[in-house]
DNA sequence: CGCGTTTTCGAGAGCGCTCTCGAAAAGTGT
DNA sequence: ACACTTTTCGAGAGCGCTCTCGAAAACGCG
């Protein structure tokens, strides 16, 4: 089908191309009336605004890039619905990129983006380094979620705290056998496996840190093999939720109850942890809130390049659900 | 800063515009050692290839929009991933377009689609009329993915099998009240409730359905309340493993096991279902392989705009797990 | 009714790229 | 060495739009 572009609009309308121009940016500088015959003209062809070409002409795209980790992790749903309900209200576009879990894409992803030419990105799990991230985004403006990046605005969540709430909690139930098990050693997250340390150092208790991943499935085997060894910890504090419904798979398999043989902490407070059949024991990082702070500041950002860089804080809190309890054995 | 153009590597390079695009496409008819020298130059001066402008000249822009109803349900980020594993390794990109579970805003995402150029659509969970459909697409080609469509090319499991095959499963557990949890009713979504109704009446049972929604906690209250009621079905087939999770947490709310005092089955088999601890027995509809399939789907139609529509089929099978079990009473 | 001011309109340039097409260079065969 | 084919290269047009800028129309006021 011939596209049909906003020249055969103004010569059926009867008016410039300019005119036709701003009547779908529904601009100032065009009398109410011309503008809804032009509309109603367009309709009548079957227009559609070419929104490649408006941004090549316009200079500036106005869209925002979105990078999210994983879709398969409820988080990161709850933050796109956050930065959703504050971008679009303002007429916003997003543009989405997707990461695999283990992060070989990342650079790629915000590459892509680049290229699509968006005027600022909000990255909320982004795996590669600060440097690595500097380097592709040059002078673009990032807003980073859940992780403190220098170069960067960013709407974070304490983890040291979280951490400390996690750990505590264990300790008052009587724990002292606690594991994290943790991330992927990639740059700026290390703060929830250094909350633990310092909470476990604070309580003179001595770590045990489990080295996990960002897949239930790899952390369910994780834990399985955990399990049959001696000396298990009575409780098991997990970087993530994913992480923690992992072990809760492998404990379960196992035939023992979380909760009552052994305790489990997970971190996030995502849709899964919620429902009555995890009941998952929980930090709750408010993640429609990150991300409505997020779009936020990357209005903000969007509006004044030059805007001195900001970083918020959400505060974690404890959520106690059905996976923590008593040790079996002090 | 000032964005740096091809024409400034032309001149810093020695070559002309042409053979600079010519590298940055990888195309034929330039020496391999130009192209390399051009693409050195390009990066040292810090150079990005503008795909708006590119798509913009170019005609056409190559890319698939993507529209996924939920970020919320599993199901979406199957069929997400084995769209990817597909159309990552032919150069393809994606553009997403994320709906809101009352459809709403569909028309409006798939507008955003159209505006940003896409060559093909692929949907899933469309929850708008196929009329509407047909009218925001025009000539727009659309693979729909779960749900068949007249006039697009379709990749679907057939749903009165999954729910014959769910209804079965009760039946041959002894049930014989068995209640439905529907979807609203949209259109093209009614194939699950009626093979439900089909398969009922196949074994001469009294069909009862719950009116139900996208939601998994709205699905929880409605089972909540439905539970207080007198004369209350032994066994619940839900139209979606979110709705069966839902309904999950509404009976072990009310101190119920489910596989014991009362069996539910869901639909779609996501990550969430499979669990131990929720361990649903469910519908497999084999997301990933549906995303996959249509992503094929997408190749073609792309390579061939002319080609005739198909329709794949991808068995459902049962998953039996934890969530069903006989009757407590006949 | 004329003058200045505001609003509405149209022509034209140009965003950064791709692509066609003809010229130049390189390779082939006798 | 010459004509011929094949490959490499450059000039120029143009994708569909936005935006600037000056002209025309409409308005306000003495």
């Amino acid at each position: 089908m011939r596209t049909i572009t906003m020249e055969e609009i103004a010569r059926a309308a009867g008016v410039s191309r300019s005119h036709v121009s701003l009547a779908y940016r529904n601009a100032y500088g065009i009398k109410p009336e011309v503008r809804e015959h032009i509309l109603a003209v367009g309709r009548q062809l079957g227009y559609r605004h070419n929104r490649i070409a408006a941004q090549l002409a316009g200079g500036s795209t106005g869209t925002i890039g979105v990078y999210l980790q994983d879709l398969h992790n409820d988080l990161f749903a709850d933050i796109f619905d956050g930065l959703r309900d504050v971008s679009e209200p303002a007429g916003r576009q997003l543009v989405l990129a997707i990461g695999h879990t283990d992060g070989s894409r990342d650079a790629a992803a915000l590459e892509t983006l680049l290229e699509s030419r968006v005027e600022v990105i909000v990255a909320a799990g982004l795996m590669i380094s600060d440097r690595d991230v500097f380097t592709v985004l040059g002078s673009t403006p990032l807003v980073s979620i859940a992780r403190h990046i220098d170069t960067a605005d960013s709407v974070v969540s304490d983890n040291a705290v979280g951490a400390h709430l996690a750990v505590n909690h264990l300790v008052e139930l009587g724990h002292r056998r606690i594991a994290f098990l943790a991330n992927p050693p990639t740059d700026g997250y290390g703060e929830r496996r250094a909350g633990y340390l310092a909470t476990m150092r604070q309580h003179e208790l001595n770590p045990q840190i489990i080295e996990g991943s960002y897949s239930r499935r790899e952390c369910a085997s994780i834990i399985a093999a955990m399990l049959l060894s001696a000396n298990t910890p009575t409780a098991i504090f997990a970087h993530n939720d994913q992480a923690a419904l992992g072990a809760m798979d492998a404990i379960i398999s196992a035939g023992l109850k979380p909760g009552v043989d052994i305790s489990v902490v997970g971190y996030d407070n995502t849709g899964q942890s919620q429902s009555p059949s995890a009941a998952l024991t929980t930090i709750d990082i408010h993640g429609v809130e990150l991300g409505r702070m997020a779009g936020e500041s990357v209005l903000i950002r969007l509006g004044n390049p030059e805007a001195p860089r900001t970083s918020h804080h959400v505060e974690p809190t404890l959520v106690v659900r059905a996976t923590t309890g008593p040790p079996v054995r002090g």
